[in-house]
DNA sequence: CCCGTTCTCGTCAAGTTGACGATAATAGCT
DNA sequence: AGCTATTATCGTCAACTTGACGAGAACGGG
């Protein structure tokens, strides 16, 4: 459990690299579990992860390997980024561990997955999850809602709401994308000038969308541009109207 | 160096919990560093923190422990958040070392500490590190870049600025916290309609400062509001802080 | 060919920002 | 006291952004 270092010993702990994964599909915001088959939670549903490996792997190359082994997709074309370190002493029952999470938007895979851990891992809205309906392992929900919000706030002021839609898409899929992950409608037409207005963020194809009905709208693929100024907020983070810019203080 | 469970071992690495505790003061954004006295990087400087004590303590607790040792003050009044994991394989040349790093925002601390590990610490200029004049180690260089990087992103859309200057303050005061940080000035009409106009950023205090020219300044305490909306966004660059030289905290 | 739907462009009032003039209140000096 | 330099605070104004919403464009389906 130590290694010694010259006379004084280093203690070690167990470090896990854990994945919350979110994609949009079925018109929810959806993270990918797998079932459990050990203990302990076993039967119970996590976040997909393993323990850091004896090998000298850098912690961001083994969270984007197991992203890719559990979505079958190739990591640089997602969005991967840290998230946060839990390090609560008895978040897991057998010992200390510590785990290193990360954070992935993927659009929505079109087959389900092909590797092997990923056998049992399935797309489970986290609506319930966050409403506390249904519980994880570990501290898990707590993570859970840890990359919601940071999704969320992601999405005021990057681009990467584009992360989840496919590399062709419209404006109004990427509205619904907004709206599914904030959970509250956008006005189509200030959503449409202000995408389209910001410089690098959608770069169109030319091409046409033709769906059911509707006029056809335009084709856009994902900008070089990764900050978005100014950002685009969501309604009940503005400014309360009425209060008075500036205040005497003789009160 | 593994613990068995059930037949199966679960492999363990060395944890350390490191400070990235940054202050303005001279003019400058500064950051607390320790000469190391033991190998490896003897003689060089690193940012204060430790490795994970065997004991069951949870990391932001450490990280809460380490900077009140640190800085001699109670850390609940001082900002503390976690920055990153870094889990580069070779960071360390001893052996895998991963460091669960946290990011503080002090005061310019009136008194020098008085704890045994911060009897080397020092404030030290971050510019000299961001431009590779100055190089720290392990990759505490990435670190603080990373730090300064945040600490710059969160002085725009939250109301930490004002956790740099000492619990009574002006306008002012404020507003050159800002300039240093950012290294741009800010034109002080504006910031002052902007951050007084700001519900919850001011509390007035009643009190007017009295220094050596000018008009007295109102004195404002902090709000309870943490963040901006809308954000105060950096501009036009414009270099205004030069450098410092090592500066010993009992200054 | 009309109709419902979706996409896209315009318009307008309200609010915010950046540039900067003007006034207020102090210290230091003669 | 009067003058000046300095800093704080208040106002003004044009340019821009936002939110609400009208209106036309371009489809599929009856």
């Amino acid at each position: 459990m130590q290694a010694s270092d010259g006379g004084w010993t280093i203690p070690e702990v167990a470090v896990t690299v854990d994945l919350a994964v979110l994609t949009v599909r079925s018109g929810a915001l959806q993270i990918m579990l797998i079932r459990r088959g050990v203990q302990p939670f076993r039967g119970k549903y996590a976040l997909p992860g393993g323990f850091l490996a004896s090998t000298m792997e850098d912690t961001d190359t083994a969270a984007a390997r197991e992203l890719a082994e559990e979505t079958g997709l190739d990591p640089s074309d997602l969005h991967l980024e840290q998230l946060r370190t839990y390090g609560s002493p008895y978040r897991d029952p057998r010992q200390r561990v510590i785990t290193i999470c990360y954070l992935a938007f993927v659009p929505h895979l079109p087959s389900p997955t092909a590797g092997g851990d990923a056998l049992h891992a399935v797309w489970s809205p986290v609506q319930p999850i966050l409403d506390g309906d249904v519980r994880l392992a570990f501290d898990h929900d707590q993570i859970v809602a840890d990359a919601v919000e940071r999704a969320r706030s992601k999405l005021e002021y990057t681009t990467l709401g584009a992360a989840f839609c496919p590399s062709e898409f419209t404006v109004s899929e990427l509205r619904m994308v907004y709206e599914i992950v904030w959970g509250q409608r956008l006005d189509a037409r200030n959503f449409h000038r202000k995408v389209t207005g910001s410089p690098g963020f959608l770069v169109p194809t030319g091409a046409r969308s033709r769906q059911k009905g509707g006029r056809p709208a335009a084709v856009y693929r994902r900008g070089a541009a990764e900050l978005l100024h100014p950002a685009i907020l969501r309604a009940g983070s503005r400014p309360v109207a009425g209060t008075t810019p500036h205040d005497d203080m003789s009160t």
